[in-house]
RNA sequence: GGAGGCGUAGCUCAGUUGGAAGAGCAACUGACUCUUAAUCAGUGGGUCGUGGGUUCGAGCCCCUCCGCCUCUACCA
């Protein structure tokens, strides 16, 4: 990339200073330096005249003549250090005016309170111990530049404090996920990413190629064919936590590459998984918060203590299209529909004309956790029919903030209606037909519960941000295309 | 894929009707031994996303392309 005339001389003004550091008898890259503690234990732990060892980046320099207060930060906070002229010595000081912004360093020193009442320390030796060679982004307004904050995060992580707590919450949460499963006796295990034949959901996969086989392969758009073989093969309890990839468009609640949780109970139901969920959940904001309300400041809250609403398909439909909704002609019900503003070609039938209608307009309204039940079998070819209406399925789908967070499942373990139901929807085409799952389904599955929960959207509903590429360190971006006389260089 | 918005100094942003490219922070020089958005004085820094067009003259108007954001569509 061509530099700008400042940033040649920004660039030239950094090495200077580099220069300066080296020729002090400082390394320019560091080695260990052994801390006290994080800033944050030191504060805690602050004791007048202590001695303390701490390091970080310079986040903020005041200089006033023969005095330097500045603020160096690690991952857990900012401390503010006071460099003097006469406890460092002439050159030792000297050398000081070449730290910039940004650069690591090391100090050793005592602790002391200012007049201003700020637990400071007072330095008595100093080492670099890493050269920045780049400007900090601005200390008061932060980086804003959306585009430069996804693709450099570390600088938003640097500059935005906030960003940070999102990241640590979403950090805390899989542990606790982890704790809260393995206590209940489940078995974490990990499944192909890299698969033959991508099945589990409707999606369209990534394809990749296998040179030492020569084929093709696919990355996966969901495990669960996998963990259901580990129902045939035993396992009572698991759950996988792990990235599915799907070929799709990104928008704000879309990523290609996501994070999901995965969980099997054998001999249980969707009723089963809808109270571990609703467990799940609720204790995970309690943990995280301290509250079961989340959301951000502003926004109407999410309350996530159980029980949460129970609502069939039908009820919820009905509720919003009229209580003979399913007793109307699919023409009639396709003018209502059209007259909602939506957009309804003639040839859907009534059950998709039911389906716009919930999708479209039901769901984004459902802003407090609700389990909505009982959907028409052909959305979901892997779940059990009711046992009192074999036109609908023993399902759920949790929908929180207008958005669907997991769906779970009285999961499908009869392998010749299972095989029934995929060849449907693989409409004819047999190699779509995962034959090697129905052959481990004809083993015998215990019958179980299953449920999938969208890791990403959680945090976005415990953390109340709203677009997804918050709530990921790396969200996609697209290739900004070299021009084509600036290519890159050969090496 | 479609519609709209945005792209100006390292960062955050102004830029009037088409008429000499600006501010704050950051940087540099100097002063200052309790500052904390330090202060004060001074200095440097621009391919106005890219390529083309209209015009005597374009940051501003028109077109192309790139990227980001929002909505929408596809997709669960």
């Amino acid at each position: 990339m061509e530099l700008s005339a400042h940033e040649i001389e920004f660039r030239r003004q950094r090495l200077a200073h580099l220069e300066t550091l080296k020729a002090a008898g400082h390394r320019p890259y560091g080695r260990a330096f052994a801390r006290t503690g994080p800033l944050a234990d030191v504060r805690a732990g602050f004791a007048e005249g202590q001695a303390v060892r701490i390091a970080g980046r310079v986040a903020a320099v005041r200089e006033m003549g023969k005095s330097i207060f500045a603020h160096v930060q690690d991952g857990t906070g900012k401390f503010q250090i006071y460099v003097q002229k006469n406890a460092l010595g002439e050159a030792s000081f000297a050398a000081f005016k070449a730290v910039d912004l940004g650069d690591f360093i090391g100090v050793e020193g005592e602790l002391f309170t200012t007049r201003t009442g700020e637990p400071s320390v007072k330095v008595q030796q100093w080492e670099l111990l890493a050269k920045a060679l780049h400007p900090l982004p601005e200390k008061w307004h932060g980086l804003q530049d959306t585009e430069v904050r996804y693709r450099q995060r570390y600088l938003d992580l640097i500059a935005n404090p906030d960003v940070r707590q999102v990241f640590n919450i979403r950090s805390r949460l899989l542990s606790f996920i982890r704790r809260f499963l393995e206590e209940r006796g489940f078995f974490e295990v990990e499944t192909p990413v890299l698969q033959a034949m991508a099945g589990g959901a409707i999606a369209t996969p990534f394809q990749t190629f296998y040179n030492a086989l020569g084929q093709p392969m696919y990355m996966r758009i969901a495990p669960e064919l996998f963990l259901k073989r580990l129902l045939v093969g035993g396992y009572d309890k698991v759950f996988e936590l792990g990235k599915n990839f799907r070929n799709e468009g990104l928008d704000r609640s879309h990523n290609p590459e996501f994070t999901s949780l995965e969980i099997y109970e054998a001999y249980g139901d969707m009723g089963t998984m809808m109270h571990l969920v609703e467990d799940l959940v609720s204790a995970a904001a309690q943990e995280l918060y301290g509250t079961m309300r989340v959301g951000k400041a502003g926004q109407e809250p999410i309350d996530l203590t159980p029980p949460w609403r129970v609502v069939p398909y039908h009820d919820v439909v009905c509720e919003r299209a009229g209580a003979d909704w399913f007793q109307r002609p699919v023409a009639a019900a396709r003018e209502w529909a059209r007259a909602q503003g939506l957009d309804i070609p003639d040839n859907l039938n009534h059950a998709q004309v039911t389906h716009e209608v919930y999708d479209k307009l039901v769901e984004k309204t459902l802003w407090q956790p609700t389990f909505v039940t009982r959907l028409p079998a052909e959305l979901v070819p892997l779940a059990k029919r009711c046992e009192d209406d074999p036109a609908l399925v023993d399902v759920f789908e949790l929908v929180v903030r207008g958005r669907e967070l997991a769906p779970g499942y009285t999961e499908l373990n009869d392998p010749l209606d299972q095989r029934a139901r995929l060849a449907e929807q693989a409409a004819g085409d047999a190699a779509k037909i995962d034959e090697d799952f129905l052959r481990a389904l004809e083993h015998g599955m215990p019958p179980a519960g299953g449920m999938g929960i969208g890791i990403d959207r959680l945090v976005m509903v415990l953390t109340g941000e709203e677009s997804i590429r918050d709530v990921m360190l790396f969200p996609q971006m697209k290739n900004r295309e070299p021009k084509p006389d600036e290519k890159p260089p050969e090496e």
